[in-house]
RNA sequence: UGCCCGAUGGUGUAAUGGUAGCACGAACGACUCUGACUCGUUCUGUCUAGGUUCGAGUCCUAGUCGGGCAGCCA
């Protein structure tokens, strides 16, 4: 085993974890139930994955559970697509790691009845992913959250309000301003059930009523001002198809969502704390039999260079800033495995980051950092030049071919090597030649020595140049007895560079990509469009040592001295290599 | 001029009334057939003012600063 992955990770520890730590040692809950709980309104991005990893990471502390539900109570903004890009992208983050923690539900499944306490209750159990399973919806308890909804009207908690959207807004007040009292607030229960149910059945147009809990109109929290239950829309939805055309809202459906599933810990972002006491109210307010869920918050990541709001990502999607959302540019789960970032490290990212209330921006180095060390470890070596210039070995017959070993990984404890092939003409990159070089310039220059990795040290002597004065070609004496196992082969040189062989190479497309944006807060800007990085991505034609010839997507690569690369995902196919850059290698020399 | 949440080096985070630690970063150095990796040295911190206490980053009060809340979004 090797040290990385001996070497324990020290267990996460934040504030949330100590509360779950707390109700564990009170034995508080029969088992630690967590959820993941997005809108299928987008793809999920680095700060879902923080979420998951917080939700996963604590259930798997606790031999508990974490269920994936699509919280899809809103179908004018959701689509199939979206639920099909989530559950993938969950399973990918947390596979090898929780993935025995995620909780599905039989395919089709409806909260079942039970007797919970003596009293009946509705509940439903999960079943381990695979075929005929499924993710949970909010939307497969409309049934039931119709019925409880009758249940708060019944208990004078509910009331149907003919107020116009304009006109709600007007009596909720202001912050500093205590709302006004709909004057429909004191309908009858008889009246509220039947005019709930005709909302039910259709009579009513979109805005033309909805159902409003009865709290209170002047609490200090505008959250408490009657809030609605339902609104009236007459769409179809994606996943409970046309039996409906009322909805309920987040705040009224989240709670009882988390209730029916038997969540104990609901852990969301910190824009919710005003909301807690409404989550708290419907669930009490229903006097359920079963131990109630509670709401912890914590602050969502801000990651400098990037965007973490799905509305801003959908923009950049629909106005083709980017090829789509899982353009290897985006910051989504699904841009970041294109790109070639393991799940590892980005489990490693954001749980580095830690969990607190506290609105932080991470540094993109802290990201970078945790990228190079996954990737270092298990991406296998290969010579790659981006942008070549053409080097000729003068004293190397043309046709000869030299073998020399290279190695696969050097952080291996048993590296294994390759065969590359050293001929007369063979490309370097032309950053590493300089006619005029800098001071501590250790790379080739006119008379200079440097070592061609795996392979021996060369001497530049002569520079070719065309009629308009620019360098066609370098002519240099390799010394051969210099490579290694030959008498020379300690020979010390300042520089190393590396290069392929010009006739035993194959040509690839590159994808260079840079950060996004040119600023490290997009979303502080009025118009985030404008701070897009025009040079986010370059295409360059590559000449690759002849070993890749049969790279595919999902092998991890590090191109020595230039960074990690790994085949394209889509656009790869064999006989047509596209590589995307994931990340340079750190450059303590280019600054 | 309401309510809620927060504040520890440049950044992020730990310390649960008892030695302010870790990571990233930066600088310098060692090593190097990757100017990578690795290793070494150095750098910088408890928002302010009171109070409680033998002792406060931690508890209390006030202030300052930052964030959130007036969607029939989540």
């Amino acid at each position: 085993m090797s040290d990385v992955t001996s070497a324990a990770a020290p267990a996460p520890s934040d504030f949330i974890r100590d509360i779950v730590a707390q109700h564990v040692a009170e034995n508080r809950y029969a088992k630690i139930v967590t959820r993941f709980p997005p809108e299928p309104n987008g793809y999920l991005h680095i700060g879902h994955a923080k979420s998951i990893c917080l939700n996963f990471g604590i259930a798997r502390e606790h031999q508990g559970q974490c269920n994936l539900r699509f919280d899809d109570t809103n179908p004018v903004k959701e689509d199939i697509e979206y639920v099909q890009s989530i559950t993938t992208d969950v399973q990918w983050l947390i596979a090898g790691w929780a993935d025995h923690c995620l909780g599905f539900k039989p395919k089709g499944a409806h909260p079942a009845k039970v007797t919970s306490n003596g009293q009946p209750d509705y509940y439903l159990a999960p079943v381990a992913p695979g075929a005929g399973s499924e993710a949970f919806f909010a939307s497969d308890y409309f049934d039931q959250l119709y019925d409880y909804a009758i249940e708060l009207i019944r208990r004078g908690k509910a009331y149907v309000c003919d107020l116009s959207p304009e006109d709600t807004e007007k009596y909720r007040g202001a912050p500093d301003r205590p709302g006004q009292d709909s004057p429909f607030r004191n309908r009858s229960v008889a009246e509220n059930l039947d005019l709930f149910q005709r909302m039910k059945a259709g009579e009513f147009p979109d805005g033309a009523r909805s159902l409003r809990s009865k709290i209170d109109m002047a609490s200090p929290n505008m959250w408490l001002r009657d809030p609605l239950l339902y609104r009236i829309r007459h769409v179809a939805h994606h996943h409970a198809g046309d039996k409906w055309c009322i909805y309920p809202l987040y705040d009224y459906a989240h709670c009882l969502s988390d209730y029916l599933e038997g969540i104990t810990h609901s852990i969301c972002t910190l824009e919710f704390v005003d909301h807690r006491p409404l989550y708290d109210w419907v669930l009490e307010s229903l006097g359920l039999p079963r131990t109630l869920p509670h709401q912890y918050e914590f602050a969502k990541l801000n990651l400098a260079y990037t965007l973490v709001s799905k509305r801003k990502l959908l923009q950049l999607v629909n106005e083709k800033v980017v090829t789509g959302w899982d353009d290897p540019r985006m910051p989504t789960i699904s841009g970041l495995r294109r790109r070639g970032i393991p799940a590892s490290a980005l489990r490693t990212f954001v749980t580095g980051v830690g969990v607190t209330k506290f609105d932080s921006l991470t540094e993109a180095a802290v990201f970078e950092n945790a990228v190079r060390n996954d990737l270092n470890a298990v991406a296998q070596r290969r010579l790659a030049v981006l942008k070549p210039i053409k080097l000729v070995l003068t004293n190397i017959a043309a046709g000869e071919v030299i073998e020399c070993d290279a190695t696969n990984n050097p952080q291996d404890e048993n590296p294994t090597t390759r065969k590359v092939a050293l001929t007369r003409e063979v490309f370097i990159e032309a950053e590493d030649f300089a006619e005029v070089p800098p001071p501590k310039y250790f790379r080739l220059k006119p008379g200079g020595e440097v070592r061609l990795k795996y392979a021996c040290i060369i001497k530049l002597d002569e520079l070719v140049k065309d009629a308009a004065g620019a360098i066609t070609e370098l002519r240099c004496t390799a010394q051969l007895d210099t490579r290694s196992g030959q008498p020379n082969a300690d020979k010390k040189v300042k520089g190393t560079i590396h290069w392929v062989s010009a006739t035993q190479c194959i040509e690839a497309e590159v994808r260079l990509y840079d950060r996004l944006f040119t600023v490290a807060e997009p979303a502080a800007e009025e118009n985030f469009l404008k701070v897009v990085n025009p040079k986010s991505l370059e295409v360059v034609t590559a000449k690759l040592e002849a070993s890749l010839a049969f790279a595919r997507h999902g092998e991890l690569y590090q191109f020595e001295r230039l960074g990690y690369f790994t085949p394209d995902a889509k656009d790869s196919v064999p006989g047509k290599l596209i590589l995307n850059r994931t990340i340079t290698l750190k450059d303590t020399w280019a600054k």
